[in-house]
DNA sequence: AAGCATACCTTGTTTTACAAGATCGTTTAA
DNA sequence: TTAAACGATCTTGTAAAACAAGGTATGCTT
């Protein structure tokens, strides 16, 4: 079991959170999140995640030019997905103290 | 996205520490995970973790007559399981800070 | 003996995480 | 001017996880 087999599903959030702080692309979501404290997030986990999102219609796209290199793909929220954020944060905060609550207890 | 499915991977050190409070049986941790506050866990998920968990040498298993029904398979915590535990701990609490701080920052 | 609650397990499907690698455009250095 | 280096995206394939659904068995109660 390893650190980054326990996220499936969170890493969804956390995507739409970092998306709603301000528009990013895919590539800069990904130094973001190592630098938040997410280590191990190649892009094979992140574009699959984005393209997923984009389909369920949370998150839409825009390309604009690179200073270096192919252009960005810029990902904003949509209204579902400010919506799916919101829900987000609900189930996060009752995960974690359900968490918490049974860690603490079998100490 | 539903609230069990970012669950992925969490369930594991939930189930190693309630075994860790104490000897339990698989039919007694699904309703001790839902009390908790896991409510959506059919034993179609749990079984199969706890199988899963014995065979990686983490939990072990004794069969104990019941006061009514079949025996129980009461498990319990390896050496290796209260060091996987431990391990967990650290994860998710690495896990829920880096989370809430995104989540903050995302408002 | 019929039904019910207790208790366990298996099968098959879907989703997820992830490694690995392919592709493409721009800048910079040889 | 060619090629390396970097910025940026996407695809393919694999393994594991979560879960629904269903199956089996035991013992108690009526």
């Amino acid at each position: 079991m390893q650190t980054t087999q326990m996220l499936k599903g969170i890493i969804d959030g956390c995507i739409l959170s970092i998306i709603h702080e301000g528009e990013v692309y895919g590539y800069e979501l990904a130094s973001k999140l190592d630098s938040y404290g997410f280590e191990s997030f190649s892009e094979g986990t992140i574009y699959p995640i984005l393209i997923r999102l984009q389909k369920d219609q949370l998150i839409q796209s825009t390309l604009k030019k690179s200073t270096a290199g192919p252009k960005r793909k810029y990902y904003s929220l949509t209204e579902k997905g400010v919506e799916e954020l919101a829900g987000f944060q609900k189930r996060w905060d009752h995960l974690s103290s359900t968490v918490n609550l049974i860690l603490r207890k079998g100490e």
